[in-house]
This record gives C-alpha cells, sequence and structure tokens, in this order.
DNA sequence: TTTCGGTCGCAACTCGTTTTGCAAAATGCG
DNA sequence: CGCATTTTGCAAAACGAGTTGCGACCGAAA
C-alpha cells in the first residue's frame, strides 16, 4: 500500500488497534490478572507461562494503554512547565533541565508557553492541573504576576514549584531561583571599582522579584543611578538609550537588567560615537550565548538556568512523592561573574 | 494551615479530591447521564435542571477528569514534537509554531528533547505514541537520521509528520521543509556576483537532506567550493576556518550552513587579522537573532521557523482528523536573502 | 378519558487496566 | 497419608465518564 499514489492509511501490516491485556491473556491462556502480574511483579507467576507472556507482549508489541492506567491509578505521570515563551533561549534552557531530571525520574513533561501571561492561556494550563492531565506544575513567571486570583487559587490545592522567578504574594510556594541580589552586588562594586559615578540602571518589569532585587543590589553601590525599565528584549535596551541620549544624560556605566538589554544599548551606544567599554562601560545579567560573541564581548553575571529548571523538577518531583512541601525548601542558586571586555576603567 | 512553618500540605480549602461527576450527579439529585448531557449537549436536558447543574458545577469547580475521558473515547488530545535540543534557539521557534496550532486546535503538546538521536530517548518518545499518550509526533531530525529501524517502524503505524528536515528514506511521511536548495542557490549567487571565485563551504552534518541541498545550490556558483564538515555550533565554524588557516588554504568567500557555525568562523577570521568583508565575505543560513547583532551584521538567509512548526502542526492534526495523509501533502517554504554587512566585492 | 408523540431521566453497560478475595493446585512436613 | 502451607490462576469489582435502551412523565389531540 505504502509509497502507492493518493490517499495513504496510516496502518498497514500492523492491525489498526493495538492490542489490549486482555487479547495477550486469550493468546496465551491465560487471564488478564496472570499478564498484570507479569508484567508489574506483584504477584509471582510461573516462569513458564511468565515466558510465554513475555514473548507474546514482544511479538505482538503491546504495550499497555496509558489512558487506562491514568484512570485506574490516578496519576498521569506528567508534570507541565509554564514558561512565557518557549523560543527565547532563557527559557529554553530551563526546560532542558526540567527536561532532563523529568525523564530520569520517569515523569513525561508538557511544555506550555504563556505567552506572556495571556490569561485565556494560563486558564488552560491551570486546567491541566484539574483535569490531573498534570500531577504538577513549574511555573515560570514574565511579567507581573498576572492572573493571581487564578494563581492564587491553584498553588492552594495543587503542586506548584516556582522557577526563576519568585512570588512575594506566595511566600509558601517553593521556589528555585538565581541569586540575584548577590550577583548584582558583584556587578555594581566592579564597577565601582573602576571608578564609575554616574550608572543608569536598565531594569525589567518592575514588579517581578529579580528586577527588585538586582536594582538593589546596584544602588547599594550607585545610591543615584538613574533606573528606567525595560521589557528585557534587544529593542528595548536599545530604545531606552535612545531616550537616555536625547535627553543627553551623562553616565559612564550601563546596568543591563538582562544581558539582550545591554546588548541593544550597547548597539546603541555604538551607533551614537561612544565607545564601549572606553566612554561607557556596559554589564548584563544572565551570560546568554550571544554575551560572548558580541564586540567587545560582555561583561556580565552568569546563571546556571539548566541548574534551575533541574532543581524545580527536582523540588517538585520529590514533593509529589511526599504528598506536600516543606515550606522551606526554596532554593537560591549562586551566580558567577564573567569579566569581558565591555567594561572599562572610568573615563576622567 | 498555610504559612505555618515546617510540613505543609497541598490541600487546605479544596478537598484532597477532585469532585466526581458522581457527586456532582448527586448534589443535584440526578444521575450521572444528566449531568453527562448538560455538558456535552448530546440530548436534551430540562433547562431548570441544566441550570442547577452548571451553577454546581461552577461552585465545584468541577472538570471532567481526563484520564477516563481518554480511556472512553480512545483519544488522548496530545500531540507530540521530537527536538534534538529544545534550548537551540532554532528548535524554539518552531516548537513556537507548534504549540500556537496545537492550542489553538484544541491539542495538548508534548515536547520531548532527542539530545541529538540518544537512541534510548527517542524510543521512549515512540512509545508515547504507542501507549496511545500522544496522537501523532512532529518529528525533527537532527544528525543523519539515526534509530530508523524504528523510526521507520513507527512512521508506518503512526501519524507522523517531518519538520525542517526531511528523511529521504521515507518519502511517504509528509514533511515541510524550506527550500533549502533556492535559499542556498541565492547566497551562491550573491556572492558570485560581488566577483568571488574561490570559495569554501562549511556544511552541515553530511547525512542531512538540508546540508546535501545547500551544498549542492552553492556548488552551483562554486563548482570547486571545498567542503568541510561541521556540528552546527559555534565552536565548529570557529574550529574548522582554524583548520583551514593552519593548511593556508586561500579563500574570499564561506559559506556556513547555518549561523552560528558562520559566526564562529567570522570570530576566528577575525582573530586571524582578516577582515570581514574586505579579505572574506562571509554568509549563514537560519538568521537567527544573533545574525543581526555581531559586527558586522552577517548576510543570510532568514528561514520561517516557526511557520515550519505551524504548518507541521497543521498538516498533523489534519491528518489525524482524516485518519490519514494525502501522499503529496509535503510544503517547502520560500526563503528570503537578508544583506548585511558580512559580504563585499571580492579583493582583488 | 384514552391515546399518542415527544421530552427527559434512570439503570446498566462500556473503555482497558489494576487489584482484590477466593479457590484450586502444588508443595512441605510430620 | 493427611493436614498445613505455600504457590498460581480466575472471576469480579473497581477507576470516572460516555452511551444506550427503556420506561416515566408531560401536554395535547381525539
Amino acid at each position: 500500500m505504502r509509497g502507492s499514489l493518493g490517499y495513504c492509511e496510516f496502518v498497514t501490516d500492523t492491525p489498526s488497534k493495538p492490542w489490549t491485556m486482555q487479547q495477550i491473556a486469550a493468546a496465551a491462556g491465560v487471564s488478564v490478572t496472570t499478564v498484570s502480574h507479569t508484567l508489574s511483579g506483584k504477584r509471582p507467576v510461573n516462569p513458564a507461562t511468565a515466558e510465554r507472556i513475555q514473548k507474546l507482549i514482544a511479538e505482538f508489541e503491546y504495550v499497555p494503554d496509558s489512558g487506562a492506567q491514568r484512570l485506574k491509578s490516578g496519576r498521569s505521570g506528567m508534570i507541565g512547565l509554564a514558561v512565557p515563551d518557549i523560543s527565547h533561549w532563557y527559557f529554553g534552557r530551563i526546560a532542558r533541565g526540567v527536561e532532563e531530571v523529568a525523564d530520569e525520574l520517569d515523569y513525561g513533561l508538557i511544555i506550555c508557553s504563556t505567552s506572556n501571561s495571556d490569561p485565556r492561556r494560563e486558564k488552560r494550563y491551570f486546567n491541566l492541573l484539574r483535569t490531573r492531565s498534570i500531577e504538577g506544575l513549574i511555573y515560570t513567571a514574565s511579567r507581573e504576576i498576572s492572573a493571581s486570583d487564578e494563581l492564587v487559587r491553584v498553588s492552594g490545592s495543587s503542586p506548584i514549584v516556582f522557577a526563576d522567578e519568585r512570588v512575594d504574594a506566595l511566600p509558601d510556594v517553593p521556589s528555585v531561583t538565581s541569586s540575584n541580589f548577590v550577583g548584582a552586588q558583584v556587578l555594581g562594586r566592579h564597577l565601582r571599582d573602576l571608578g564609575h559615578t554616574r550608572a543608569v540602571i536598565i531594569a525589567g518589569f518592575a514588579g517581578l522579584h529579580s528586577t527588585i532585587e538586582r536594582t538593589k543590589a546596584i544602588k547599594e553601590s550607585f545610591p543615584n543611578a538613574l533606573t528606567l525599565h525595560g521589557d528585557f528584549e534587544l529593542k528595548s535596551g536599545y530604545d531606552l538609550v535612545s531616550d537616555l541620549l536625547a535627553h543627553e544624560v551623562r553616565f559612564t556605566a550601563l546596568f543591563g537588567c538582562n544581558d539582550y538589554m545591554a546588548i541593544g544599548a550597547m548597539t546603541r551606544l555604538r551607533e551614537a560615537g561612544l565607545r564601549v567599554p572606553e566612554d561607557v562601560s556596559v554589564v548584563g545579567f544572565d551570560d546568554v550565548d550571544m554575551a560572548a560573541i558580541v564586540t567587545p564581548g560582555l561583561t556580565t553575571v552568569r546563571q546556571d538556568m539548566a541548574e534551575i529548571g533541574r532543581r524545580s523538577a527536582h523540588l517538585l518531583i520529590a514533593g509529589l512523592h511526599a504528598g506536600g512541601f516543606d515550606a522551606v525548601e526554596s532554593e537560591s542558586l549562586p551566580t558567577e561573574l564573567i569579566l569581558r571586555g565591555s567594561t572599562g576603567p572610568a573615563p576622567q
């Protein structure tokens, strides 16, 4: 059949319906119980019959129907990961880490882009929890915590872990984040040590925990730093620097709340004839792959996103097995200063 | 309970077990049939009772158990997407497109990284098809088509669509790809028109359809182009150029089979004191976001990855509904030449 | 009042697997 | 050889929703 022109059925050599345990049992001349026990090993089965059954299973390529197993066990064996946009490098790394652990611990993973907190989508994904399609959710907040009503309600009754971004309004939900404060503190001191005094901060969304922490840390070194808010995208760094230049704001150090905004800013600075780092030092946060490629290389703070994903998954699945979380289980991961060419001594 | 120290159960105000249709029916004083019909509308229900039931459903936040629905209907409402590595920009974009359409057409999406064709993982994901956890699979090939035995068998009996990479050994499986040949052809002509005569190709994995097509197209303009094979990563472009330099190979044009390798190559060229584009013109393929950021900007061919994802999803789901594919449904999407600063006239 | 067509609700079975109580067979030991 | 164990297998009841045949009830027409 295959290879002929026109319409092509899925099924050719294999039977259209998959085999049921019933049929295997019939073929082996035993009852379903025996087949089931052969597979699960929850009761001893005569080695001879067991072998005969195994052979038939292999021959028929029988696989138990996951729907039926789910119904019976009440467990779906799946967890969910909600990210603002899976196509971002940043969230892709988290996803990779989560997937790694989920796979290792025999859980399936459903990844959901919330399209930057599109409420309709978010509701759908929370529904995955309600319908028991997933047993738990790793939630990566994007902007401010929207849909909070929904989130609060869901977080009360279902296993949720926050990854990357803690939500202050929900202190009882475990979270895995980077040490935003310490990371930014190191950056601040680095630039202060280089003699800079006038700094500008291109911060992220105002409501985010990470933004707040990083800004606070930098202000420790630069109490008067001018703070603008962007949306974490390249363009936003670019545009905000345009604004600064239009107002002839004077500064020698620029903090991007993430690398993309820092790189966008750097691009705009160079377009305006300013040299990096001779005239302005620029730093970012994250250490995305692009940070090493741009010229000059971007001084930044490395976050281990994959590790955040891994730890979140471990936390969630541990909670699943235990039936609850210890309230104190939140973790914050160390960061690392990566020095590159975008920072230098303050100009005279 | 919440907020107290130590152990914290998931369930506080909400009952530990979700409501069943049974319980709703009992509360409303009717039978499950009535509740079911109220929801599905497959039979008329007294408006008064219907309203009472609806109210109870809303109050209890009842949602039908997806496992039970699956078992009964035989449909899981999920499709799978297998990509080599979800943390890559490239595959993230595809995933985004797939997700968009899946969401729109009311399918759930399970994303699986195959870790560059780790056979163990791949087997697991094919098993999702067998266990009916997913109804169909969008498969994005990574290196050569490994696990072909398994893939051939699965593709014969289950709905599969190839995205991004066609598999020549399985011509009957529908695919959605970019027009690799035409895209590369345009690049080749562009550089030939600039007067280049000595070109080097940094190709991808030798077994991939895209690599073959692109190489063939470039050789149309540069029949004697020296062809090396990399692994699509930055480092690989960098290292291969090191090799070229070590052998003092002379060339004025360099084709990267993807942007990352092209950018890696560009980096190495500059480190060797060669100017881009004055001494060597460099082109890539894909138009990743980084291509616009590096200096000089990378001339490349844009692929619409998200669209590839969208079309694949449409194709798969259409096939699911129809119960089979038309053999001729494969699509190839147009590409677009993006001119930036990395190409210029050949040096004298 | 009877009958008819239609509306609506109930009990009972189905999906495929897991798990139980129970009985039959096989084994051990005195 | 008989009794007490262990093995080993079967039938039946779950899990939660969807579906069907059937009968109860309604109002309206004869």
